[in-house]
DNA sequence: GGTTAACCTGGCTT
DNA sequence: AAAGCCAGGTTAA
């Protein structure tokens, strides 16, 4: 392991609507990013290399440890080798500006929410990394999970540098996982009943050969490293090899239809699988007009007819633009839509502690289903967020969404207050 | 074969 | 303050 030196930033050429980290790498993809609030980096160990990263809007900054036996300045290898990295581990070929106007094109409702997030790509993970993360995520909340996920890196995984006194480790391979006292290791590490499961898995994983689940991998968007190749066609249900790989892992423990698809789309490659949890199903009922029937609630064949209705919708990269939609879901990014609602309302700094009594349109009422509305009394007393961290507690959120309110009585839904 | 109760834990709400 | 609720589900009965 190597201490201390981080090299001087390099730059690639990219659009914040192609990538933008600060949204892709919080919205539950990957568990391993840390933020250095200071320097607005991002940090992460990606296949042995600390990697540090940092935007604006025209280029994507990135940085590396320097190996000690190294000079200071990388060598072009080393650039090319972290750049191979990055251009990997984002997916970056596709051209996301593209596939966001045919998504909007084709689905209005798509096009409301994708102005506000966009940037959003799916990553390319490590298809281990992402399936032990995604057992790690089941009835769990993203806090925890990033925890389990910090916990396992750390006990099991390789240190791979120090920076600023904090050490940074890899991702464990399957086969230090295997060890006899890993699933009650786990258990006093907090995993709970998952700690069974990742040892299973592990176990699983290691007995089958070299690189199985690799193998599993869209040949059009291979493991890193791998050359790509032309993949199978596009059906209602998705390519022959994504329904194989989603079968495949159905056996490992831990793992159903929702990991599953988890572990195709961030960790194989399998761009039309689509998770359907517990948001993607209120996403569904809500705006897709999904359970309106018989059909209320989420099982095997609801899952199917989802899936299906987004992969006819959205096309063979579905899975990427439900994301968009996931992620436009989420508490973390309330703000966002409230930052708008600001900008809208032309509340400059210097009036922040003022109470706001504009009437102010907005787009958060427009996606309000009218059966769930239910009446709240907002009272503004503070609308001074703008410079909060982006991390917030739900009194800040709410005071952030009141915000956006006027001081009368409004319509404000359940999914909103949470 | 489709449903349903348990399952670990920590953080947040009441 | 203590109890209850909830979080990107899966398993076994």
């Amino acid at each position: 392991m190597s201490a201390g030196a981080l090299s001087e930033w390099r730059k690639l050429p990219l659009s914040l609507s192609e990538l933008c980290i600060n949204t892709t790498l919080r919205c539950g993809q990957s568990f391993r990013w840390q933020n250095i609030s200071e320097s607005q980096e991002w940090r992460c160990v990606l296949y042995g290399h600390l990697l540090s990263l940092k935007q604006d809007s025209n280029f994507l900054y990135y940085r590396s440890v320097q190996p000690p036996s190294h000079t200071f300045t990388p060598t072009t290898s080393d650039d090319d080798h972290l750049i191979r990295i990055i251009k990997h581990y984002f997916n970056l070929t596709p051209n996301l500006t593209e596939l966001y106007s045919q998504w909007s094109s084709q689905d209005p409702n798509f096009k409301k929410k994708a102005a506000q997030f966009t940037g959003i790509r799916i990553l390319r993970q490590d298809a281990w990394e992402a399936l032990v993360s995604f057992i790690c995520s089941s009835n769990n909340n993203i806090a925890r999970i990033s925890q389990m996920v910090e916990k396992l890196c750390i006990h099991y995984g390789k240190s791979v540098a120090t920076i600023e006194g904090r050490a940074y480790h890899d991702f464990p391979p399957p086969s230090a996982l295997t060890g006899t006292d890993v699933e009650s290791n786990l258990r006093k590490l907090g995993f709970g009943y998952r700690a069974k499961y990742i040892y299973q898995t592990a176990v699983m994983v290691s007995n089958r050969d070299q690189g199985w689940l690799d193998s599993l991998s869209n040949p059009e968007c291979p493991a890193f490293g791998v050359d790509p190749s032309p993949s199978g066609e596009m059906k209602p249900e998705g390519r022959e090899g994504y329904r194989e790989a989603h079968e495949k892992l159905l056996e490992l423990q831990g793992v159903g239809p929702k990991v599953s698809d988890c572990v195709s789309l961030m960790g194989l490659g399998w761009g039309e699988s689509v998770p359907v949890d517990t948001h993607v199903w209120q996403i569904a009922q809500r705006d897709y007009r999904f359970g309106k029937s018989s059909n209320k609630n989420l099982n095997k064949t609801t899952y199917d007819a989802v899936a299906n209705h987004f992969r006819k919708l959205w096309g063979k990269e579905a899975g990427w633009a439900h994301s968009v939609l996931f992620t436009a879901d989420l508490r973390t990014f309330a703000d966002k839509l409230a930052a708008t609602k600001k900008v809208n309302v032309k509340v400059k700094d210097e009036e922040a502690d003022i109470k706001v009594e504009t009437t102010v349109t907005t787009a958060l009422n427009l996606k309000v289903p009218k059966e769930e509305d239910i009446d709240v009394k907002v009272k503004v007393e503070d609308i001074d967020d703008a410079k909060k961290p982006i991390s917030r507690k739900r009194k800040d959120v709410e005071n952030i969404v009141s915000a956006a309110q006027t001081t009368e009585t409004r319509r404000m839904s359940k999914r909103l207050r949470r």
